[in-house]
DNA sequence: GCTAACTTGCTATTCGACAAGCAAGCCCTC
DNA sequence: GAGGGCTTGCTTGTCGAATAGCAAGTTAGC
């Protein structure tokens, strides 16, 4: 007999298991409210453990966090290449792209909310490269796509931050502000209501920009 | 000698040093970050007090958040009065209206904050009449001012939902998301760039709901 | 002097960090 | 090739610090 496969020594799949079991409690709960012991029993392992292979509690929620941006920004990257793929209108670019965005995050609730913890948190750990070139591969795709001016704080970056203001409001504040002023966000078609509306508002918006959009965009008056 | 006059009784001033310090304390570190000991220090009393005039810890984080409400629904409802008190386009009164509520909102970091935190936490405290009074009375207008349909989840509580989300979201995200996509805010020329864009953004963004807008807002081409 | 407004002492609990212990496999040597 | 030691993975014991809540004490003002 083999005793019990799971309680083979993995060392692998165990950091793998809590840096799993971390990210969701310290998405759901917060850094503060989530101890060692919690983490430890989630992954399966003794409260001992993690702090074994991570050293502290704080280490363990950096890993926790450049995994995170690992992935999120390999999905950024793959995600782009894919839309520049087709040769469509630059309407129609623009209303995937910000579609695509809006189901992105839908789809990736831990990364959500914990970087609205770490903007709820004065310390900024967010300096990752990771999510600063992707936040500036976006930033230089949306100028592109559109000719605006893509210095700081030019209009391509304000129309880049609005469109994740959009695609994200809604994700946090599912429970609060957006049943308060009378949004359901509870099924699939509320979801996809929601979408129309946010790819809607950002297509028509971007012709009330201080400069001149390029014609192709604003001569287009149909969507998809 | 008369001792310190600030060591005087006062159970009312008490009470209120010990709201402001636990509003600022709950909105900047959370609820469990905060100690007692710490609203007691900033309130400049000793650390059972709070316990003494609010009970237990969750009854006075309650009491911020009752408070906290309680002056924004009353800010709400003043403000919305005073704005309907002028006789200007529909056009002018909406880019009037969101410019206030961006103003509004970047006024009360600790009201944000505290929304914010709350909606991270499952707890779903946000039952208060309050803000949901507010939201409705919100709704209400947006939809009688554009002839929206306001049912819920119709296109008035989708555009007040996109315009909160737009007014909001840099609020929080003003040393995270902004900076990572190439928008600065710390100088106020930088809000009101944000500003300005945001108002305009939304009043052109609105030409592009599904169904038709009323004449006089969809008619008018230029602004202010 | 009596009550309300505090303060201080105390206790139980939680939690992070460290240390010690234990077991499983790998390597090295004979 | 086998036996023993050593490294690595993981658990458990323990300590110290923080903290919420209660209870007893203390003072101020009517």
């Amino acid at each position: 007999m083999a005793r019990h496969p799971e309680k083979d020594r993995n060392p692998t799949r165990s950091r793998a298991a809590i840096l799993d079991a971390a990210e969701h409690l310290f998405a759901e709960r917060g850094f503060q409210a989530t101890s060692l012991n919690d983490v430890g029993a989630v992954a399966g392992v003794s409260r001992g453990t993690p702090g074994y292979f991570f050293g502290s509690k704080a280490d363990l929620y950096r890993a926790v966090l450049d995994r995170c941006f690992a992935e999120v920004g390999e999905a950024v990257r793959t995600g782009r290449a894919r839309a520049l793929t087709g040769s469509h209108t630059p309407h129609a670019i623009l209303a995937g792209a910000v579609g695509d965005y809006f189901d992105f995050l839908a789809a990736r609730p831990n990364f959500i909310r914990l970087i609205e913890r770490e903007a709820l948190s004065a310390g900024g750990l967010l300096n990752g490269a990771g999510h600063l070139s992707a936040g500036q591969e976006a930033l230089a795709a949306i100028a592109a796509e559109l000719g605006l001016d893509e210095s700081p704080s030019g209009d391509a970056a304000h129309v880049l931050l609005s469109i994740i203001a959009l695609c994200w409001f809604h994700l946090i504040h599912a429970r609060t502000v957006a049943p308060a002023v009378g949004v359901v966000l509870q099924s699939a078609e509320d979801l996809d209501r929601r979408k129309r509306h946010v790819v809607n508002l950002v297509l028509y918006g971007l012709r009330g920009l201080s400069g001149n959009l390029t014609p192709t965009l604003t001569g287009s008056s149909s969507h998809d």
